[in-house]
DNA sequence: ATATACTTGACTTAAATGATCATGTTAATC
DNA sequence: GATTAACATGATCATTTAAGTCAAGTATAT
């Protein structure tokens, strides 16, 4: 498991587009760079493989752009970070696609068992945060920051 | 946070000189690899590694080889994936030495806070596994196959 | 002496990561 | 119906990381 820039620009755009959605209802990948700060070539391409996921639609020409297929309530920081960066426990890739050694010993299945109970650690997390918790989280901050503006 | 196969070797290897370091004193590259199916050069950079941090340490020439520098029970999973594999939060690399953009919103502050607790919830297990742990597991594994293999 | 076994640094190859570019197509709106 | 905003697609590219390999050492027990 590890979160890439491509895993990081996923959510922040997903969480960008929950949030401007309350208001309009399509918005524009050049809108969600600007306010995330994400290159807009790069995101366009992880914004295609959303659609293709089913996480996200789009309506071309004027006035277009993205808008999310499913509630916040109900999309995960799991069900995307796992479209985007792959299955979540941390071995992934490890022995892939190594045939010539599948015999495992009794030191590796010790080992293997900590790695499932540290995956489980994790997803229970991370398919438990929706995109509702975040957007009510970056709500409070942003509440705290401007209070503590204020004091200053 | 992710385990790489240079990770999986080195706890493995440190799994090994546990166990093998019962009977003997120092436990040669050689027999680790073979034992373990781990490319001797690969391990030997490895090992050269884990000497330098304090882990193992070993003597050359003829009956030569590494042993453990701590006790089983004092030593964790967490101690040694983080001098191989690096720091155990699953963004580590991301955003590294960007220095355009060290301007975070409240959604990434959102974010950042699930990603502490992941890292928290990791910490948690392989900070507390020792490789005492583990090779006591390791036996319970190897003789309910003896059992089974007996009744097969 | 000599065989065993660790040491060191450079090198290599492949895949993953993080993008960019060029050239489309679609759909409002004036 | 021309223009323009905005998504779509495929190719390409540079950098870094991962996973080893190679060659030429040095140290030490027997």
């Amino acid at each position: 498991m590890k979160i890439t820039s491509k895993g990081d620009y996923a959510l922040r755009a997903i969480l960008d587009l929950a949030y401007a959605s309350q208001e309009t209802d399509a918005v524009s990948l050049a809108d969600i760079c600007k306010r995330q700060n994400i290159p807009e070539k790069f995101l366009a391409q992880i914004m295609l493989t959303l659609k293709k996921a089913g996480f996200v639609d789009s309506r071309r020409g004027v006035g277009g752009g993205y808008f999310l297929k499913r509630k916040p309530e109900s999309l995960t920081i799991g069900d995307i970070i796992r479209h985007i960066d792959g299955p979540l426990n941390p071995t992934a890739g490890v022995n892939a696609g190594n045939r010539s050694a599948p015999i495992v010993n009794e030191e590796q299945q010790a080992l293997e068992e900590v790695w499932i109970k540290v995956t489980h650690a994790v997803t229970d997390i991370v398919d438990r945060v929706t995109f509702a918790d975040l957007m009510c989280r970056a709500k409070e901050i942003r509440e705290t920051n401007a209070d503590f503006n204020y004091i200053i």
